[in-house]
DNA sequence: AAAAAGTATGCAATCGATTTGCAAATTTAG
DNA sequence: CTAAATTTGCAAATCGATTGCATACTTTTT
C-alpha cells in the first residue's frame, strides 16, 4: 500500500499513546480531532474536517491542527487547491527533506492522497542553493476516477 | 543559466511578436505588462507586479496575468508562500507535465526562481493513476542568501 | 484546599489573495 | 458610421487563514 493514512480507527489508549510521545497534552478535543483524522483515507482539509463533526468550533479545530503539525503528528499538503490538507505522519518521522512523500491530487474526486512509498527524488541544486524543504505534488486522476 | 527569466528587456517589436504568437490581442495594457515581466529576474507575485507600476489597476492586472497563463505566455507558480508568482515561459513551451521544471523558493530574500535546466524528475504512480500535471517546488536559501 | 498561574477553547473580527459584477471605454466588424 | 465584441477600471464579494480576547479548564504553588 502506498497510503500513509490507514484509515483504521485507533482506540483511545492508542491516541494517548501517540499525544505523549510527541509531548501533546491528551485533551479530550484533541483526542477526538486525532481519532477522526486516524480514520481519514487521504488527506483532509480544516473544512472538510469541520464537517465530520457534529458541532465543533472551526478555529480550535485549526488551533489543533497546527499544535499537531508543530509536533509532526500530522503534516500539511499544499495540493495547489487553496485550501491545505492534513495527513497522519508515520511513527517517528521528522518531515526532514530526505523523508517527504509525493502526494497526488485527483482533479476528479478531489481527494489528496499520500503516496508515502514514493519519496521525493533528490535534485542537485545550483552551486550555493541550500535545500531546506520540499513538495511535490501530482495531479491527475486517481485509480478510482482513471477509467 | 538556469533562470527561465533573462530579465533583459525587449523592444515592442519582440513584445508584440509573443503575443501575436500566441493568438493574444496587443494592447498598451498587455504590452506594458509583458515588458515588466520581461524585465523581472525571478517569478514575480501580482501584487508586487502591482508595485512596479505608477498606476495600474490590480484587477485588469490580475486579468491579464490570467489571460496570459491562459496562452501559456507566462506560466503560474504555486510556491506554498499564498501568493501566485508569475514568470514567463520559454519560446514554444506548452506547459506540459514533461516540460515542467523545478521551482526554487529563498526562505530569506522570497525570491521564487525558475529552475528551467532542472525538468521535475518523472515518478511511476501506482498503478491507474494518470498524471496531468506536476508541482515541484524547493525551499531554502538562494546563492545570494547561503553565506 | 484555595489562590495563582498557565493552557486550551469558543466566538467575533480581521487579513490578504483571489475572484466576480457591472458599467464605461476601446477596438473590431459590418 | 454604427453595432457588436472585447478590454479596462472600480466596487464588492468570496474564501481560507489568522488574530484578539474573554471564558473555561488544568496544573502548580502557597
Ligand atoms: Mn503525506
Ligand atoms: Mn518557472
Ligand atoms: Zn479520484
Ligand atoms: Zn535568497
Amino acid at each position: 500500500m502506498y497510503l500513509c493514512i490507514a484509515g483504521i480507527p485507533m482506540n483511545e489508549k492508542q491516541l494517548t499513546t501517540i499525544l505523549n510521545a510527541r509531548s501533546v497534552k491528551p485533551t479530550a478535543m484533541r483526542l477526538l480531532v486525532l481519532d477522526m483524522l486516524a480514520r481519514q483515507e487521504t488527506a483532509i482539509s480544516l473544512s472538510d474536517l469541520e464537517e465530520q463533526f457534529d458541532k465543533v468550533d472551526k478555529v480550535t479545530l485549526y488551533r489543533t491542527l497546527k499544535t499537531f503539525e508543530q509536533h509532526k503528528i500530522i503534516h500539511s499538503i499544499d495540493d495547489g487547491t487553496g485550501s491545505a490538507k492534513y495527513a497522519l505522519c508515520s511513527e517517528g518521522c521528522e518531515c526532514n527533506p530526505g523523508d517527504l512523500h509525493v502526494h497526488f491530487h485527483c482533479q476528479l474526486c478531489k481527494r489528496t492522497f499520500c503516496l508515502t512509498e514514493y519519496t521525493i527524488p533528490a535534485i542537485n541544486l545550483p552551486h550555493k542553493f541550500i535545500l531546506k524543504e520540499m513538495n511535490m505534488v501530482l495531479k491527475g486522476l486517481c485509480e478510482d476516477c482513471s477509467n
